[in-house]
RNA sequence: GGCCCGUUGGAGAAGUGGCUUAACUCACAUGCCUUUCACGCAUGCAUUCACGCGUUCGAAUCGCGUACGGGUCACCA
């Protein structure tokens, strides 16, 4: 009579290495006390998931913190799903984060002892231990088809018993190892299951980094570790390579809770020590009052993609996001004037339980905080770097002359309380565009959004003649003092009060011909200061403008 | 439907039985400053912690139940 030791032979006749030999070859890290090996293992669909961002920089946190090791694996198990490049594209994207593992999968080759970092490379490792476990009579070749499967869950259906392959349901489980050869001898399509001696009726507790004990059902159902292409299921992969790999904590999304008694139950199965668990909330995003994951499909921001497209500081992202992951990060910011993040004591006994809605107005209060905070030349080659990807009119303007630009960029920083009105580069196209003649000319053309309270003639002549009489190369006050000159020579008030007092003895006010000014050199009725902006803009531009506003007002 | 996780203001949240008349931050509102905007400053914004019952001298904090929200039950991860 065949025992399980003929089973696995037919089913892995290629395979000869041992479990013995992967524990030699993988050995247990020597790494000092209370230091933790981290991951981010991502499938290769490419896209890099906000949420995975979000995963990613905790993992990488608690490495760096601890002293430990954060590394990258490459889930490439579903090969339905793996879109080509990805794996460049996951890397390099977080690169720009400044999360680059110590270990593991590079588009250049693996880095590190523990790999392949690759699933799809990983085939040789797992089939020696599913081997040893069907030796062991803890998995066996599974024949259903899809049919059966179906067939099996629709019956379970009608007497409304719990869905799954499990005890009396599991039809393959209790075959005989001679029936098992005699299918696979016939070439009966085939996969692995793991024989699961759970019971449904009792629990099994495990105590989660974030949550404290949870308890759940014992696992029952054996589940299919081998699929029929060769390549694992995530459930055993992630037993068999965070043994190997050696991961002491286990960062994933909220959505694997239901599923660790499957893991524990494996882990057991194979004698191992099962690591620690942190089961991440899930960002949120509010649908028709409802809360929500963020959605790939319907969400821009779901994808760390749009953030860098739009040009958002990528540390103000990180920020963003840990203030999410422990509240106390912003108080901390505040305390301590920084955004340092590897300042910053991350602890995952502080990250709340349920997923936080995604809140822009928030990121774009970190934004504005950070990028005020950076230093000009700084600041300048962020906005060069990303408008050479993603704005090529903009590059090329700002690289016409590139201190100018960096005198527009420097507008009211240089002080305590700086400027902040840029939340992502894409902001500063728009807003500084007056600075150039060939936008200005184009505004101009447009028509330029005079209040409808000041006539033509009014508006002309006080330009006319200040385009001669503007003051530059002086300090502030100087100069407003000689605009005020000129206001007054043309009927405005220089004093608020003398205005409010006798508002029919004047034509305006002191804002009314400073609007004027500013409209006919930006544009707008709002702008930055002023005096900033005729110094940048220069005698001869500021000159030219004033005239060409002034004859367009009387045509 | 079973199981699991969660529930403090518009958002992120602090809070682990009396120190809370519920921190802090964003958003919002108003005012001040001011040549506009932004910045900055000041003030306001939950008499109440989903709801009910219970334990207790005392509960947002402990227990039970209900409601609601989220997740999960694949040869996807």
């Amino acid at each position: 009579m065949a025992t399980n030791l003929d089973l696995a032979e037919l089913l892995f006749p290629e395979v000869k290495g041992t479990i013995e030999e992967l524990e030699a070859k993988y050995p247990a890290r020597n790494l000092k006390e209370g230091a933790e090996v981290t991951r981010f293992a991502p499938s290769p669909t490419g896209f890099l998931h906000t949420g995975s961002l979000f995963t990613s920089m905790i993992s990488y946190t608690i490495a760096k913190t601890t002293g430990g090791v954060y590394f990258f694996r490459l889930e490439d198990t579903d090969t339905k799903r793996t879109v080509e490049g990805s794996g460049e594209q996951l890397t390099s994207q977080l690169g720009e984060f400044g999360i680059v593992a110590d270990e593991g999968y590079f588009p250049e080759g693996d880095k590190g002892a523990y790999g392949p970092y690759k699933q799809s490379e990983r085939r040789e490792i797992y089939k020696t231990v599913i081997k040893e476990l069907i030796k062991r009579g803890r998995a066996y070749p599974d024949f259903c088809t899809p049919e059966d499967l179906d067939a099996i869950r629709k019956a379970q259906e009608a007497v409304k018993a719990l869905p799954g392959y499990y005890g009396t349901w599991a039809r393959d489980r209790n075959l005989s190892v001679d029936e098992r050869i005699e299918k696979i001898k016939a070439g009966t399509p085939w996969v692995i299951r793991f024989k699961s001696n759970g019971d449904h009726d009792r629990k099994t507790k495990f105590v989660d980094a974030i949550r404290g004990e949870i308890e759940l059902q014992d696992n029952d159902t054996d589940v299919v570790i081998l699929k029929s292409d060769g390549l694992p299921t995530y459930h055993f992969a992630h037993v068999c390579d965070d043994h190997f790999m050696r991961t002491t904590l286990i960062t994933r999304g909220e959505e694997w809770i239901p599923s660790t008694p499957i893991h524990l139950d494996m882990f057991r199965a194979l004698g191992w020590e099962a690591p620690r668990y942190a089961h991440i909330p899930s960002i949120m995003k509010l649908d028709h009052g409802n809360k929500r994951k963020l959605s790939k499909r319907k969400d821009a921001e779901a994808a760390v993609s749009y953030f860098l497209e739009s040009g958002y500081n990528t540390q103000a992202i990180l920020v963003y996001l840990m203030s999410i992951a422990n509240s106390n990060f912003e108080e901390w910011t505040i305390a301590n004037h920084s955004f340092d993040l590897k300042e910053f004591t991350f602890s995952l006994e502080k990250m709340s339980l349920d997923g936080a809605l995604f809140d822009m107005d928030k990121l774009n209060y970190f934004a504005k905080e950070i990028m005020a905070r950076i230093p000009v030349e700084e600041l300048f080659g962020e906005v060069k770097t990303w408008a050479e990807k993603h704005d090529a009119e903009f590059f090329a303007r700002i690289t016409s002359d590139e201190p100018y630009f960096k005198k527009i960029l420097n507008i009211e920083r240089d002080r305590p309380n700086p400027r902040k009105d840029y939340a992502k580069y894409s902001d500063i196209a728009p807003l500084t565009r007056f600075f150039y003649h060939e936008e200005w000319a184009k505004m101009l053309a447009d028509g330029l959004p005079f209040q409808e309270k000041f006539d033509k003639e009014t508006i002309s002549s006080f330009l006319k003649d200040l385009s001669g009489k503007m003051l530059f190369g002086v300090d502030e006050p100087t100069w407003f003092a000689g605009l005020k000159e000129v206001g007054a020579a043309h009927g405005f008030a220089t004093d608020k009060k003398a205005y409010k007092a006798n508002p029919e003895a004047f034509k305006g006010n002191v804002s009314d011909f400073s609007e004027i000014l500013r409209v006919a050199l930006t544009g707008s009725r709002m702008s930055p200061n002023l005096h900033e902006i005729i110094e940048i803009l220069g005698k001869e531009e500021v000159a030219k403008r004033l005239n060409e506003v002034a004859e367009k007002a009387l045509a």
